[in-house]
DNA sequence: CTGAAAGCGCTAACAA
DNA sequence: TTGTTAGCGCTTTCAG
């Protein structure tokens, strides 16, 4: 292996000289080129094992993900690699499956190896784990202050789903949700799902599952069942009826078992039952048209992650982002909308709401359904 | 910081003891014991980067691979963290974009930051750049002799492919194939379905687009139009008639774009036109049920991978292997096939193929109704 | 079995 | 500006 001594000697310059070079030094433009020259010829690389001894410092950052299975972590996690990559910063992947035990072995394991930074959509409380050290950057999950947080505006998503649901003419909502106990951030599209609701009088339902109970959402189809046996219990009345006729899921993928789930049921969508998911992942939505969606806007979510690590790295102040922009994206699921005009005159006709009786305003099913009642 | 000097001052023994109960060398159990007492008093920890320095090793494997766009990237990634974690291994992601300039940068940052090797599919020859320090293993993409593959049977998947689209009656067979120029893997898929036509005397024709060309079906839609133009050259002729009624697209991915192409048409599949895709990923099949498709073993490949790369960091010999499973998985978009029976009986027999009807279980809406429906 | 000591390749003081 | 040198924390001889 060719080292910096071997450089040295060959341009008859001291260490410290080509040391000065290639870290951007004081070097007289003679001696600079000469050892430029040296390194070219004898193929001269930097050992940043050695340098980051000295520096403690290295140029990775691990990045804590719970899979790729779900297309939004595929998507996340490649913006994260070009932002970074532009930084000069590589990844160290983790995949946690959500096990905390493993999200705490990759915090030690980062620690050891002198990791600069930890970027993660993460389950657990981790900054238990955390020191001063670390900097720790947190996408989507909000445990409590001491840790940086970015997100988009999740709130203004479940609230803007709810209003797109209305004003096209649904009248009995649903908000279907999967979500992890720990994850205070999602939880605010519920929030402002129900905000709506509350505001415009609508009467609305949620059910909520555990991402345990339907983990499997993402990897396999056995949780379908389960989501098939919650949707009908709402869908229609005796009489065949449609229950409800707006959903909101918490997740495209969601969104599209959703779909399926009801048309094999006989209704229609969007005429009888409409539908939006989240997320707006094109490369999730392989139909044509696409599943009517809220979109995040990843690579924004990415940068600015990037960002706030690399701020952190440095030691300056950074603030806490969970407001990046979100927008719906019409796709076959929802009805069509009349193309915005200057002044739209909103849908809230005040229509009476028919469907007597069957769905209390926040009435919450946090639980799945007992599965003897299907 | 504590290092191995405090850890030998507390427990009153020499570092190179410590050292020695660190890596398993011989000491004797008492003072094991106080060691390992102060290691947990103290909360030591291994600093990496000065046994690498030492050792010239790390624990790092970097995988290089064009993009997570593509579900098939994808979840190689995920199988390839989980065996890689299993023998104490992390990944440092590389994306390429298929680009040769990135991928010889990541083989430098490989080297100088002592990776222990690489596994990776690549676009570019980049044997040229390694030289025997560094371990490799290309995953599905064989350039020359040099170096060490794994994939799946490519060929018999292709022939698979062919096979089963005439043994449902198909006559007039096309294959639809997205290839990078130096990837001799996959072409041979094209060559087993060549194989199977020539041997069984079918007609059949072959489209193949360079992945430049159709890059961004894996990004975007804009490929679409460009699929749909070349697909119409075949589907028909004059007088309205299929010309092509079996259809064999070398990705999942471009299996559902070319349904949705040919749907458009008005034909119907399966009545009209089968496709078999490649790949056979659950988490991209997004409907239910899937698209018909030759799946490729993923965990096996990535356990192969690793497998083969452990080996060669050992000095160990190890033999290519191009030969792993592949099987039919039978979807909507071809029709159903008979239960395999103890001797089963080729669905050869002449019978004019009238698709009478569309009771056909196969029978499938991928798209929205017309919106003008509602 | 244990301890002392010599580096691994590099950076950063410090002297010149 | 340049050269010299002392470590960064660890592993690994090599004596004892």
């Amino acid at each position: 292996m060719v080292t910096i001594k071997d450089v040295a000697r060959d341009a008859e310059v001291s260490v410290g000289t080509v040391s000065n070079v290639l870290n951007g030094g004081r070097v007289s433009a003679g001696k600079r080129a000469k050892v430029e020259a040296s390194i070219q010829k004898l193929g001269y690389q930097v050992n940043t094992l050695a340098r980051g001894l000295k520096t403690q410092k290295t140029d990775y950052v691990v990045v804590i993900l719970p899979n790729l299975s779900n297309p939004f972590f595929s998507l996340i996690l490649q913006q994260l690699e070009r932002s970074l990559a532009g930084h000069g910063k590589q990844i160290v992947l983790c995949l946690s499956d959500g096990d905390k035990e493993k999200e705490r072995r990759f915090i030690s394991l980062a620690r050891r190896n002198k990791i600069d930074g930890i970027i993660g959509i993460t389950y657990s409380n981790i900054d238990e784990y955390l020191d001063d050290s670390m900097a720790f950057v947190s996408i989507d999950r909000h445990f409590h202050n001491g840790i940086h947080l970015v997100s988009s505006n999740n709130f203004e998503g479940g609230r803007l789903a709810a209003s797109i649901l209305h004003q096209n003419g649904s009248r009995q909502l649903l908000s279907f949700q999967t979500l992890s106990s720990l994850n205070t951030e999602v939880r605010k599209r519920q929030q402002g799902f129900e905000a709506f609701c509350i505001e415009k009088g609508l009467s609305y339902s949620s059910m909520t599952f555990s991402e345990d109970q339907v983990k499997s959402v993402y990897s396999s189809f056995d949780s379908r069942e389960l989501i098939s046996r919650a949707l009908k219990l709402y869908l229609t009345d005796v009489a065949g009826r449609p229950k409800v006729d707006g959903i909101f899921a918490s997740s495209d993928h969601l969104a599209v078992v959703i779909c399926q789930e009801i048309q094999k049921t006989g209704l229609r969508i969007p005429e009888d039952v409409q539908v939006i998911g989240f997320d707006g992942l094109r490369t999730l939505n392989q139909g044509d048209p696409l599943v009517s969606s809220i979109e995040q806007p990843v690579q924004a979510i990415a940068d600015t992650a990037v960002d706030m690590l690399l701020r952190l790295l440095q030691q300056q102040p950074v603030a806490n982002v969970n407001d990046l922009p979100v927008r719906f994206i019409e796709g076959w699921s929802t009805r069509p909308r009349p193309a915005p005009g200057p002044d739209q005159v909103c849908g809230d006709s005040g229509e009476p709401n028919r469907a007597a009786g069957c769905s209390v305003p926040g009435e919450k099913t946090q639980k799945a359904p007992p599965r003897s009642a299907v």
